[in-house]
RNA sequence: GGGCGAGUGGCGCAGUGGUUAGCGCAGCAGUUUUACACACUGUUGGUCGGGGGUUCGAAUCCCUCCUCGCCCA
């Protein structure tokens, strides 16, 4: 800060500090300097998609967990953020392919095939993956770039191959024909999870079918899914049905296919309490091949499987000529349009209905059978109980409700996907005992499972799947701190021993049960701890609408554009403020603006302060201290134990906004405005002596102030305020490791012990002082603006006090009214009419000299006066109610008592200004 | 259908039984007053989604209804 800049320039400082940072490793854990003295503290980052870029979303979480590093850091703990990204299977391959489909080198990924289609993901992950980590270093994020991990790094494979052997060991990881979500575009199986329910506009279908038993009786059935009824193998209805109970056990003729003889077209009715007599016409269409509830139904009475779609979504030749060939979506209006034909179709009315999306393709998925590798979650009853006891605590706790009803209807876990990249399955077949391909795992023998291939490779074929990517990231808080699953290895794994279990998480509630169950289910299988204390769950970023950022609204601001125009501590600090526990964010590029004024304004009061020269922290002398002092240094202790509270409830946005209201509307407004009585040189001649005396010590009070402030900042704001901590000094006389080097590292301020209170003399006496002078100034102010007096006017004042005021005191109340003179004159008889202000400090008046709009003046003191006896009845109508005065809490009730007298008081000075009016 | 969350001035939020319901932004009027116009000064807006109840006292607790959002079925 030797040239000072009269706007703060974020670009080069944000850069050099980074760099510096970087440079002398303070971001990087150790965990040998860990002890009882220096306690550990611990981030594991999500890892973002390796393919991903920086969204506002990520601008949102990282910032928290940086704020969480920072201001562990300055508390005295090793901490370590641990870095990283994911393979992200589907999505990655998804991208890779597509753009080597683009650029016309493949039409399908067979043209490659396996290893070369792997091999190319791998170049392009070497070369694009992992912009985002560099983009995160914009934000000014402090992890420890040298444990950066990614999910397929060689020991990290080991890890998720290790733990899948391991579960199938114990007998919880089964291959099994299962009901499983089927993407039709990336033709894999998806977990639960990872099927979007949406809202889709279709039409209901009313068809009708014969009872083979009695012709000319028919059934009307109602389904959203014509397409499918080739595969229908029964009708259900609910037996308690009374309309159908009498057809129960006879058949119907399917619909279609209509060129099948009607004889091979019979399917019975069932009875199956499935069935919801109030929905549609209470007659179920049973297709156990497409939908996971007909299956169920299907087992339940034996029936048949036809299987009338492709893997990729098309209709079969068993769905019949007319229909095979067609894909889903164009088979179903065809099929309408063949029941039409045949008369068979009542109606098709508009209709909405969930359906199921690949969360990846965006696409609806298809129920389909198929066989997949399923995990029994283990460790489910120490995970359930971890939140349920609050050992594990989420922010905002209500989540906790939403885990534990997932936890107690927990599904097993489809973990196989028909994708390439990714962790193989570590599993081998013997190649003779293959049946149409097909593995019989009815005999041991003939499965390998193992961390190693068979010793006779020639003899196995290895199961192509890989393994969901979930399956990797449920390691992540401790395979990325070199866990091997040897427990002879572990246990002298320093980092694991330091850093594990991690203390806080923070992430999006969205991946609840992707993620964050899993980690904890696997931390207590594989650690025997839970994997984090906390789990901070953010919101939602959204847009001042309220709609969610996407790229087809084109609503997402890119955030390296935020960073570019405002700054990295304004994105941060304004996304920060915008950002309360436990609700979705309204983004809006203003908040960011904001940000920037705020750094703006800091830097400016930083640069005030420089300007005004002196020693830098000097010591603060108690005998010096006025009300300003006192109260600002009250206001700081205040600010400190708000911020540090927020901390303990993880309310950030509180904290920005103490920081806020206190560096802006107390530091800035008052304290500053007020210091400049005391820094004014005269014109003529130099300060006296005690006015140096005086100067020099609001420049100790300021330094202190500042100095606390930085510190409190710096989580929120770490460039600007390291920025500003080197230029004001403020690092010159601190030991090396506590700022002396990096605010990194300055301790986080406490809250004033007793004994200082005592020896500043900071207590409800100054602070009132120094209130009622910023009020007194506040309506002086008013009585300008209301006697509509030119701001550039010197003026007058007179002040009756009420007791006496020192000379000090009385030139900060002057100069804050911006007043040619301040008189006090406890004998002060105004002329009649001359405009007063009131409040405990005494009478301030406003001599206008004849200028005085009697009218106006008696407009805004009756006015006052009645607002006063208007409060003044309210109190007294409290107090004269025998219920409230034997009621109350004493407490309260003196509370009421004083308000009266104040009101009184205030009522008795307005009376006398409305009583000194010219008539 | 079940669960959760939200409804406070134009917008975003705070306040969860006890002063005159706060704050920021925006708005309005004015100002280059010895850091800051990315600023300063002053100021207009609300009776707290509707209704009922408990209480001396309700934005705050209870009941009920309405609206919006999310999750699950």
């Amino acid at each position: 800060m030797t040239e000072i800049p009269k706007a703060y320039e974020p670009q080069t400082v944000e850069v050099k500090w980074y760099q510096f940072w970087l440079d002398h490793g303070c971001f990087t854990a150790d965990p040998a300097r860990v002890s009882e003295k220096r306690p550990a503290y611990s981030i594991v980052i999500p890892p973002p998609n390796v393919t991903g870029v920086l969204t506002l979303g990520h601008v949102l979480n990282n910032t928290i967990q940086d704020i969480l590093a920072r201001k562990a850091r300055m508390e005295g703990k090793e901490v370590l953020w641990l870095p990283g990204t994911d393979h992200a299977g589907i999505a990655t391959q998804n991208v890779v392919e597509k753009t080597l489909k683009k650029a016309g080198e493949i039409k399908h990924r067979d043209d490659l095939g396996r290893e070369a289609l792997v091999a190319r993901i791998w170049e392009w992950k070497e070369k694009y993956g992992g912009i985002i980590l560099q983009q995160l270093r914009a934000l000014g994020a402090s992890c420890d770039w040298s444990r950066t991990r990614f999910t397929m790094d060689p020991e990290y494979s080991r890890c998720v191959q290790k733990v899948f052997v391991d579960l199938y060991h114990k007998g919880l990881i089964y291959r099994g024909q299962r009901m499983v979500n089927w993407c039709p575009v990336s033709l894999t199986a998806l977990s639960d999870e990872e099927v979007i329910m949406k809202e889709q506009r279709g039409f209901m279908y009313h068809f009708r079918v014969e009872v083979a038993e009695e012709p000319g009786t028919f059934l009307t059935i109602a389904t959203t899914r014509p397409e499918t009824i080739p595969a229908d193998t029964a009708v259900a209805v609910n037996p308690k049905d009374p309309r159908y109970q009498h057809l129960i056990g006879k058949h119907v003729y399917r619909a279609l296919p209509l060129d099948v003889p009607k004889e091979q077209r019979r399917i019975p009715i069932i009875a199956d309490e499935h069935v919801d007599f109030e929905f549609g016409t209470g007659v179920l269409k049973v297709t156990p091949a497409h939908d996971k509830a007909d299956y169920e139904i299907g087992l339940r009475h034996r029936l048949p499987v036809i299987d009338v779609l492709t893997p990729d979504g098309k209709l079969t030749a068993a769905a019949g000529a007319d229909l095979a060939g067609l894909d889903r979506f164009v088979g179903r209006k065809k099929s309408a349009e063949l029941l039409e034909a045949a008369g068979a179709l009542d109606k098709a009315e508009p209709y909405v209905n969930n359906v199921g999306f690949s969360e990846r393709a965006d696409v609806p998925i298809e129920p389909r059978l198929s066989e997949q590798w399923f995990l029994k979650y283990p460790s489910v009853e120490k995970s359930t109980a971890c939140v349920a006891t609050g050992a594990l605590q989420f922010f905002p706790d209500r989540w906790a409700k939403v885990y534990d009803h997932w936890m107690n209807g927990i599904q097993d876990w489809c973990i196989s996907r028909q994708l390439w990249w990714g962790h193989r399955i570590p599993v081998w077949y013997r190649k003779a005992s293959l049946k149409d391909g097909q593995p019989d795992l009815s005999q041991a023998a003939n499965v390998h499972v193992g961390l190693e291939a068979p010793a006779d490779p020639e003899n196995w074929v290895q199961d192509p799947d890989v393994l969901d990517t979930w399956f990797s990231s449920w390691l992540w808080p401790f395979a990325t701190m070199g866990w091997t699953g040897d427990d002879a290895v572990d246990s002298s794994n320093a980092t694991l021993k330091a850093f594990y279990p991690t203390t806080d998480l923070v992430t999006g509630p969205d991946i609840i049960f992707f993620w964050v169950a899993r980690m904890i289910m696997a931390g207590y299988e594989y650690r025997g701890d839970l994997p984090f204390r906390n789990v901070y769950f953010t919101g939602i970023i959204r847009d001042k609408q309220g709609r969610k950022m996407s790229k087809s609204l084109g609503n997402s601001p890119d955030p390296l554009d935020l960073i570019a125009k405002y700054g990295a501590d304004a994105l941060r600090f304004g996304v920060m403020r915008a950002a309360p526990l436990g609700q979705d964010v309204l983004f809006d590029e203003q908040s960011v603006e904001l940000g920037r004024n705020f750094c703006n304004k800091l830097w400016n009061a930083c640069r005030f302060r420089q300007m005004q020269g002196g020693a830098s922290e000097g010591e603060i002398n108690p005998a010096l201290l006025t009300t300003d002092d006192q109260w600002v240094l009250l206001r700081l202790d205040q600010a400190i134990r708000e911020v540090t509270q927020a901390f303990v409830e993880y309310k950030f946005s509180d904290a920005t906004a103490t920081l806020y209201r206190f560096f802006w509307s107390e530091y800035c407004d008052w304290y500053v405005e007020a210091s400049k009585a005391a820094m004014g040189r005269p014109e003529s001649g130099e300060r006296s002596a005690a006015a140096e005396a005086l100067a020099a010590n609001k420049l100790a009070v300021m330094d202190f102030v500042l100095g606390q402030l930085l510190r409190l900042f710096h989580p929120f704001l770490p460039f600007i305020s390291e920025e500003l901590w080197h230029g004001l000094g403020f690092n010159r006389d601190q030991p090396k490791d506590q700022g002396g080097e990096t605010l990194l590292f300055a301790p986080w301020p406490k809250p004033f012990t007793a004994d200082e209170r005592e020896y500043f003399g900071l207590d409800d006496t100054a602070d009132r002082a120094a209130q009622a002078k910023y009020e007194l100034v506040t309506l002086g102010r008013g009585l300008r603006r209301d006697c509509k007096i030119d701001p550039a006017k010197k003026v007058k004042f007179v002040l009756r006090p009420a007791e006496t005021l020192p000379a000090a005191e009385a030139e900060v109340v002057r100069l804050l009214l911006n007043a040619e003179t301040l008189v006090l004159d406890p004998a002060y008889a105004p002329a009649k009419g001359t405009p007063m202000a009131a409040n405990a400090l005494g009478e301030l008046f406003l001599p206008l000299e004849g200028l005085i709009d009697v009218a106006a003046e008696r407009t805004r003191l009756s006015k006052e006066l009645e607002k006063i006896r208007a409060e003044i009845g309210k109190v007294e109508a409290k107090l004269a109610n025998p219920a409230f005065t034997e009621k109350v809490p004493a407490k309260v009730l003196d509370e009421h008592r004083q308000r009266l007298v104040d009101w009184q008081a205030k009522e008795k000075q307005v009376l006398a200004g409305l009583e000194n009016l010219p008539e």
